[in-house]
DNA sequence: CAGAATCCACCAGGATACTG
DNA sequence: CAGTATCCTGGTGGATTCTG
């Protein structure tokens, strides 16, 4: 419909990858809520509702080993620890926003389509 | 940055959904090759090299459930099915190839960090 | 050709208890 | 406060066999 593709067969396993790498169910949570600002772990704990503390500390140990996250530790007591998008964390919630976009005008549409397939099956 | 923040709390449960949703092993890979045209069940088998027929099967349900893709059967000897991206599936395809520039762009950098983190981790 | 059915391994993710 | 450690379950995905 536009331009001709740019994205070859053999690149779609690098598209592949990041959607697997940030569609499980909280990591693209975390990165939404530390786009505006800095936060430490039980504001975050607390801002993504349901979230369990065990996947919190996996999904921000998985996303500081990416380098998507800064984390940054002030010895004090009680301890400090603030969690911080990186420049490439940034840069990677602006393509996520417009699949967001998408997402906000479609999930209705795909909830129906659902709905009409499964009243369909007859069986 | 730039705009006020389009996406609230609330909508992050869609894009997470969303991400989630289109975020396992196959389906962008199906839908970026039902981009370019329709194709049939073992066409598209080949092509997306390494899938299992269960998970393909899976996968285009799934779709075909979500209204993402149509199939549509030929009841010739032997039966030929043809499956095709719908236009809700068509724009789906141009967020994701948003997120495959960024993927293309910044993977590279992403492993490096992993190497980077792993080598670092004393233990 | 285009699946359906079955079996199985792995891992994401929840719950809970404990620690510096 | 910010984790770690352990246990457990459900779902994803692979391999194989069978069918219209």
């Amino acid at each position: 419909m536009d331009m001709p593709t740019r994205l070859e067969a053999h690149d779609c396993r690098g598209v592949s990858e990041i959607l697997m790498r940030i569609g499980d169910k909280w990591t693209v949570l975390v990165v939404m809520m530390l786009r505006e600002k800095p936060r430490r772990f039980n504001e975050l704990k607390r801002h993504v509702g349901g979230i369990s503390q065990q996947m919190l500390t996996r999904t921000l140990k998985t996303l500081e080993r990416d380098g998507l996250v800064d984390r940054s530790v002030r010895e004090t007591t009680p301890p400090q620890v603030e969690y911080a998008l990186t420049p490439l964390g940034h840069s990677l919630s602006a393509p996520v926003m417009h699949l967001g976009d998408w997402a906000i005008a479609n999930l209705g549409e795909i909830h129906l389509n659902r709905h009409r397939y499964d009243a369909a099956t007859h069986g």
